[in-house]
DNA sequence: GGGTCTACC
């Protein structure tokens, strides 16, 4: 082996810290790194071969030193076993991604700053390369640290973390691992480098505040700017300023990584956080406006593939359109043009595949399908993928020459004056076009095809999409943060600040919800709240549920109420879809009727192949079923954890539906509707808002109160999952919230509620205690 | 008559 590396290094020369040993190594046995099976002295054979990590500084290592340790004969993270010969083969790959070229510039900007920023197109190698350079230089091992990266979405979390263990020699969830909900694959104190959602780590912080078990934390994707994300960013600016050993690597992929660097830049010189810059590796692709604007687009986008497909080369096409009934509409007109042309002997034979996140897995899959062969007389066949957002970021599908943009997408908005979240059809930003046309140049040249004119998409078009903590309902955001120990929230440094407003109105729900006192902390109750994966209407009547005698049956109707709609109605199948649906339906509402379907499922399901069949047959989605019991398992976990009641009422008692409702009630009793008129119109309260049943909902009657799990805004105002309650539980349980002198005068509701007042005084001659705590008693009385 | 972008805990 060759001299010891710090002889060599220029970096470690530079500092004024330069050992001749290295300290950190002699803290070894405490710390649990390299100890039993895995320990240095297993496997070096009587201590020959030396240790590459000798003599290096944490954070002070050179690109020569990082070098060596790649090119080494042992793993010196995996108790210098001999590297195998398939590290060697991919290290060569790795040799030549973009990134390796900035090894030296990355690890120089590291050393001397507490935060860097990288900006990094795709392809460049980042996602994979940066943590490794970061362990090679931070080696959070010797201090029983480690370094987290985090990523959105929990496959690139996870498939991210089997390729760098792969790179790195080691075994998933050994040394490299990753974190995810329901799957934490990482192993304490042999874990170093750990890939996890953005979210997990948010969660992490609640019980962490300093996130002291990490020496590094790297943030990538940070330019799509999810709300973990956002909020992670502003809570590490502030735990690097009391923690010094902290270092921050925040990773885009824009072009507007000034944002990033002036948001970290506050302590550094200019303002400006340094920033290291590495190209990409893709073909170019080629863009082409049209020169009108298109008055309907799914036409010109059918039209456009289907030019494409009889005027350009071969090659496969993705356009991107806004949902799924669009997607399923323009596959089957492509189609049908398609045989058309295909007929007359105009073009070859087509492959049209939709794609979109509720489609099942194996339908998914085709995506992936080669392009059919060629004809007899040679005109090629092509693949043409129709999809939503999910081919933006998500997913990636190689061979796609062809993209068409049509330049909209389905884009969650929210109204915090009528406190709605709602789904709309919205321009794209220009950093979204330009990633759909990315989308073309992955494997060789493309072409891209907007379906806007140039200047709008110069003048018209956002330059980024508007980040989610601006569009979204902040309500579990708010008691996060709150349970963070953050105190004043409109002042949090957010990159983007959302509306005071949204805030307040955040702080208004979870007020009402007890979860908040006087003062803006935490009570009791909200402390709970907070620790549950879950709205906090929903974690809020889950926790009082075992007061109602029902925390079992609110388990899972909490868990079906926190996954994507378990009803399929297939296009051509809708009659079949409703009256399976109708075996299942509950005459009082339709939270009673998904548990119905909960416990249906669960009595025809003992096995896997039963649960396919029994969701098959009753047109369910098992995906999400399957997914609801994943959440209900968890969530039990958690109820556990806090000494909370798992009960259930005697189905044949009277009261079994009513107290489910009634626990309903606790959670969502600012989400009522009370019916004005006789024509099946309603009103939210205090918001008042007309809306009317959506169409799914299998009420029997139009009773005069409702509770409503969701607002939706489409042709008009609907609420969805619709549960008829009683108007007494609304004063008996949100005693404040329905106080009719807070009603404006002779509003219909006002005069409901004090109909409800003066029958009650009748009968019992007065107002009585808070409605919870009667019931507890109550309960505590019946036992 | 009317019906779900994508993720995350």
């Amino acid at each position: 082996m060759s001299e010891p590396p710090q002889k060599r290094s220029k970096m470690a020369e530079a500092g004024p810290s330069t050992p001749v040993h290295n300290p950190y190594l002699d803290h070894r046995p405490q710390n649990g790194y390299a100890s039993g099976a895995n320990g240095v002295g297993a496997a070096n054979g009587g201590g020959k071969v030396k240790n590459p990590l000798n003599g290096l500084v944490p954070r002070k290592v050179s690109v020569q030193q990082c070098k060596d340790i790649m090119d080494g004969d042992v793993n010196p993270f995996k108790g210098l076993v001999p590297f195998t010969p398939n590290y060697r083969k991919i290290l060569e790959q790795r040799k030549g991604l973009p990134v390796y070229q900035k090894m030296q510039e990355f690890l120089t900007v590291f050393s001397e700053n507490q935060i860097t920023v990288m900006e990094g197109q795709t392809g460049s190698g980042k996602t994979t390369q940066i943590p490794q350079f970061v362990c090679y230089s931070d080696l959070p091992m010797l201090r029983g640290k480690m370094v987290a990266c985090t990523q959105p979405r929990r496959v690139a979390a996870m498939s991210v973390a089997k390729r760098v263990a792969d790179e790195m020699d080691v075994q998933l969830g050994k040394q490299v691992g990753y974190s995810i909900r329901f799957e934490d694959m990482t192993e304490t104190g042999t874990t170093f480098l750990k890939y996890m959602t953005d979210g997990m780590l948010l969660r992490e912080a609640m019980n962490d505040p300093e996130l002291s078990r990490y020496s590094t934390i790297i943030l990538d994707e940070a330019h799509e700017r999810t709300l973990a994300t956002d909020i992670l960013m502003g809570l590490l600016k502030d735990i690097a300023k009391n923690r010094a050993d902290l270092k921050i690597v925040v990773m885009s992929a824009t072009l507007d990584v000034g944002k990033f660097q002036r948001y970290f830049g506050d302590n550094a010189p200019g303002g400006l956080a340094p920033v290291v810059k590495v190209s990409g590796r893709t073909f170019p692709v080629e863009t082409f406006f049209t020169q009108e604007p298109e008055t309907d687009y799914v036409e010109a986008a059918i039209r456009t593939v289907l030019f494409i497909h009889q005027a350009e080369d071969e090659g496969d096409v993705l356009l991107f359109l806004t949902g799924e009934e669009e997607i399923e509409d323009a596959c089957r007109k492509i189609r049908a043009e398609g045989e058309e042309l295909s007929g007359k002997g105009m073009a070859g034979p087509l492959l049209v595949v939709p794609l979109y996140s509720s489609l099942p897995p194996h339908q998914q899959q085709r995506i992936f399908d080669a392009a059919p062969p060629p004809r007899a007389d040679k005109l090629p066949g092509r693949k043409i993928v129709i999809s939503t957002n999910i081919a933006e970021t998500s997913l990636t599908i190689d061979g796609i020459v062809y993209v068409v943009d049509p330049g909209f997408c389905k884009q969650k908005v929210y109204n915090p004056r009528i406190r709605v979240e709602s789904l709309l059809v919205t321009p794209i930003s220009k950093a979204s076009a330009m990633q759909r046309a990315g989308r073309a140049g992955r494997t060789r040249p493309g072409k891209c095809f907007r379906l806007y004119t140039e200047k709008d998409f110069v003048k018209e078009l956002e330059e980024q999409t508007h980040p989610e903590i601006l569009r979204s309902n902040l309500a579990n955001t708010v008691l996060e943060l709150i349970k963070l120990g953050i105190k004043d929230l409109v002042h949090f440094d957010y990159m983007d600040a959302p509306a005071p407003e949204t805030i307040m109105r955040a702080l208004e729900l979870l007020h009402y919800l007890a979860a908040l006192d006087d003062e803006g902390g935490l009570t009791p109750l909200g402390e709970i709240m907070a620790e549950f994966p879950l709205d906090p209407q929903l974690a809020k009547m889950l926790i009082v549920s075992p007061e109602f005698g029902c925390s079992n049956e609110m388990l899972s109707l909490t868990a079906m109420l926190s996954v994507p709609n378990v009803f399929m109605r297939p296009a051509n199948q809708r009659k079949e879809a409703d009256m399976a649906k109708a075996q299942f339906t509950h005459p009082d509402g339709d939270h009673l009727t998904m548990l119905n379907v909960y416990h249906a499922y669960k009595s025809a399901a003992t096995n896997e192949g039963d649960a396919k069949n029994f969701c098959w047959q009753n047109y369910l989605n098992a995906r999400s079923l399957a997914q609801a019991d994943n959440v209900r398992t968890q969530l039990k976990r958690s109820m556990e954890k806090f000494d909370l009641e798992l009960v259930s009422t005697a189905f044949e008692d009277k009261n079994y539906w009513n107290n489910i409702r009634q626990a309903l009630t606790c959670g969502f009793f600012m989400q009522v509707a009370h019916k004005e008129g006789e024509r099946g119109s309603y009103l939210t309260v205090k918001d008042n808002q007309v809306v009317r049943l959506h169409l799914s909902c299998g009420l029997s009657t139009t009773p005069e109160w409702v509770i409503y799990n969701e607002f939706v805004l489409t042709t008009a105002n609907f609420i969805r999952t619709v549960t008829e309650v009683r108007p007494e539980w609304l004063m008996e349980y949100a005693p404040q919230y329905f106080d009719p002198s807070t009603f404006p005068a002779n509003s219909e509701t006002r005069r409901a509620l004090e109909r409800v007042v003066k029958k009650r005084s009748d009968k019992s001659g007065g107002t009585g205690a808070d409605g919870v705590e009667k019931k507890k008693k109550k309960r505590k009385a019946d036992k």
